[in-house]
DNA sequence: AAGGGAGTCAACCGCGTTGTA
DNA sequence: CTACAACGCGGTTGACTCCCT
């Protein structure tokens, strides 16, 4: 069964697929008024025929209030790949440490920046019935939301860089709130941390480089060892 | 100018965790 | 204590753009 747009729908009748305008629009309204929290909720009550997890997904990664946009920055591709160095795949605590950067991105950046691309699997005539429908509206939501980033991006950037000029206290911040939990600890400070090098994280980065960016880790003062 | 490949990004899926009745 | 629902996360997929031939 094709929605409107060429894309699906679930077994129980939710739209998948691209977000529309409108459906930004509701979705924004509610969550502004409501809050977030209770994503089931919010698709029933917001008049939105998605699924919560949809919901919150598009608030998450898209709609949210502070969001930045566009390319990371050479300071937030460092700190990606120190903290991927640290914590592995944890995609949403290294998005904590990135203000306006989600772990989708993160992750995105991640994929396409350091690891082995896999076989072309693409260009398999798919139809592209709704490409052009779907690279309009995206380019309308970009201009519309462009404007609103810009008035927040000042705001979003004075706060990117307190947090990127202060490593030392960024860092300490990090290892406090992790520390005390054996899960979240990161790797080069867990027991067997010796057998873990950036290498098994990076494959197709020469380590000269991949440490040649990081942050001065000599800057960085850890009190634990 | 057209076609194809690679890069990028938005969105979905599956599963583990957490909260609640 | 158990079952179920909601949430959150990481992995994967599908589609668009750009660039090269």
């Amino acid at each position: 069964m094709a929605g409107v747009d060429g894309w699906g729908m679930t077994d129980k009748g939710l739209r998948k697929g691209p977000w529309t305008a409108e459906e930004d629009r509701l979705l924004n309204e509610y969550v502004s008024m409501h809050g977030e929290g209770r994503w089931s909720c919010v698709a029933k009550c917001a008049g939105l025929n998605r699924s919560g997890k949809s919901c919150r997904l598009r608030w998450v990664n898209y709609l949210k209030p502070g969001l930045k946009k566009g390319q990371l920055t050479p300071q937030e591709q460092s700190i990606i790949t120190e903290l991927h160095s640290l914590w592995g795949n944890k995609w949403s605590m290294i998005a904590r440490c990135l203000p306006g950067r989600t772990d989708n991105e993160i992750k995105n950046y991640w994929r396409t920046h350091f690891k082995i691309t896999k076989p072309n699997r693409r260009r398999q005539d798919k139809p592209r019935t709704s490409a052009l429908r779907r690279q309009q509206f995206r380019r309308q939501q970009q201009q519309q939301q462009q404007d609103q980033q810009e008035a927040k991006q000042k705001q979003v950037e004075e706060t990117v860089t307190s947090a990127q000029v202060d490593n030392k206290q960024a860092m300490e911040l990090l290892m406090c709130t992790n520390l005390e939990d054996e899960q979240c600890r990161p790797v080069m400070f867990q027991d067997d941390h010796e057998n873990i090098r950036p290498s098994d994280f990076i494959d197709d980065v020469e380590e000269g480089a991949y440490w040649g960016g990081l942050w001065n880790m000599d800057d960085v003062h850890i009190d634990h060892a």
